[in-house]
DNA sequence: GGCTTGAGTTGATATTTATCACTATATTAG
DNA sequence: CTAATATAGTGATAAATATCAACTCAAGCC
């Protein structure tokens, strides 16, 4: 499914980025209405690395993970996008190029805005550039405490900060699916696939988490946060 | 020494920020008259994270480090900030604080310029917010790129990635003075300082780098890309 | 149904990296 | 000048982590 998005007002979506708050109507409706949506099936890539940030990406439903391509096809997955999330990353302003690749979860359901129309509201809109800065910045600042993790933090502290983020900014749930695989989950939390799951047996063991088949439920949070804090 | 900087305008001063060219020429006065002076020899602190980001801050003169803090006082050393360098971090449009530190590894001269000033202009010249922007921008890029690095490779391809940076982009020369101790050099590239003393001693032998004395000279150069390239 | 494929899992092993203990060499303070 | 302190350097060891080689199990396919 795919074609111009004329049906809902931007305005009206209830997923909408919270920076559209700062449009006009007018600029809304305007962007409304030359924005095209398009569907993807869990599985497929939304936009590569190395791609032309020629459209913003907004998704209406479905969850997707954001991941760096590093050395030898390794990949790093910074974070998982629902809708409300800006998909366009720090190269627009750069080089108008995507440094990360965007892949499909689940089903999904995209808004492709034209990226010079986000840009033309920049320096039309002095409240809409205030909230990109806000928007990039915060994401900055994941990336710091991410390096900081990766770094510093050893494979269990990773883990557990790996499923807390998951449960409490991805699904708000302390019992999700496995919307990543082990190997996905590794790339997540910096380790080979082999260690997520003797991490996660182990977690098992300590009552800490359960596996129901292919469910993840957090038993004891404290204890979590505890390995997640002492690395 | 320190006080108010009213001896050179900001517009002629050599050492802005690339950005400030987007001001009007009444808010470069303006930024120019009210904006604070101040020295710090090497060691000092400049700002620390968890400090409110109540000033954007530039080097007139010499050359600080910017660093995360991590867990048990280890520290990741983003990268080393010259005159012209934005040092405000992307804190200030979240929560108004720093999330790294910043100190003196030279004697340094610094700006401090009222955040307040900044994000006005921010709000009313839709040029320099785009400049802040781009700042911002690619500043997150290079912290993606450190952190794959980070993440996969191996020691001595840090090493010579960080080697490399600091001849190409913060010395502009293959032969700089050890303005980072070992300990320092590790916090960049992400080892011990044992290590740090060992890889240095292997890339010695083998021709590619050499220390003479406290300084350390490139040789091959090639070679280093190389290491640094397959990780 | 039988076959293939890929994810999940496990144990053994190799590699990488940190830590520890110590010496040497500076550099600074008194 | 000398003691004290920080940095540099070295080797041995321990810890963390990746890699390899199986094996299991389920899903999809001819």
């Amino acid at each position: 499914m795919f074609g111009k998005g004329t049906d809902v007002c931007c305005g009206s979506c209830p997923h909408a980025w919270p920076n559209f708050k700062n449009l006009t109507s007018a600029e809304m409706k305007e962007m409304s209405e030359s924005r095209f949506q398009s569907s993807f099936t869990a599985g497929e890539t939304i936009f590569k690395a190395g791609s032309p940030t020629s459209s913003a990406v907004f998704l209406s439903s479905g969850i997707a993970k954001i991941y760096l391509e590093g050395f030898d096809g390794k990949k790093i997955i910074l974070g998982l996008a629902k809708p409300g999330y800006l998909l366009a990353g720090p190269g627009n302003y750069v080089d108008s190029t995507h440094h990360y690749s965007v892949v499909a979860l689940t089903d999904v359901s995209a808004c492709f805005i034209d990226m010079n129309l986000i840009k033309s509201y920049v320096q039309k809109n002095p409240l809409f550039a205030e909230g990109y800065l806000k928007d990039i910045s915060l994401k900055s600042l994941r990336i710091f405490y991410k390096m900081i993790s990766l770094a510093q933090k050893k494979m269990p502290g990773r883990m557990a900060e790996g499923l807390l983020e998951l449960a409490d900014e991805v699904f708000k749930s302390d019992e999700f699916a496995p919307i990543l695989s082990r190997q996905e989950l590794g790339e997540f939390t910096g380790m080979a696939k082999e260690n997520v799951v003797r991490i996660l047996k182990e977690f098992c063991n300590e009552g800490i988490i359960s596996t129901n088949g292919s469910t993840i439920t957090i038993m004891d949070k404290q204890k979590l946060q505890l390995i997640s804090a002492n690395g």
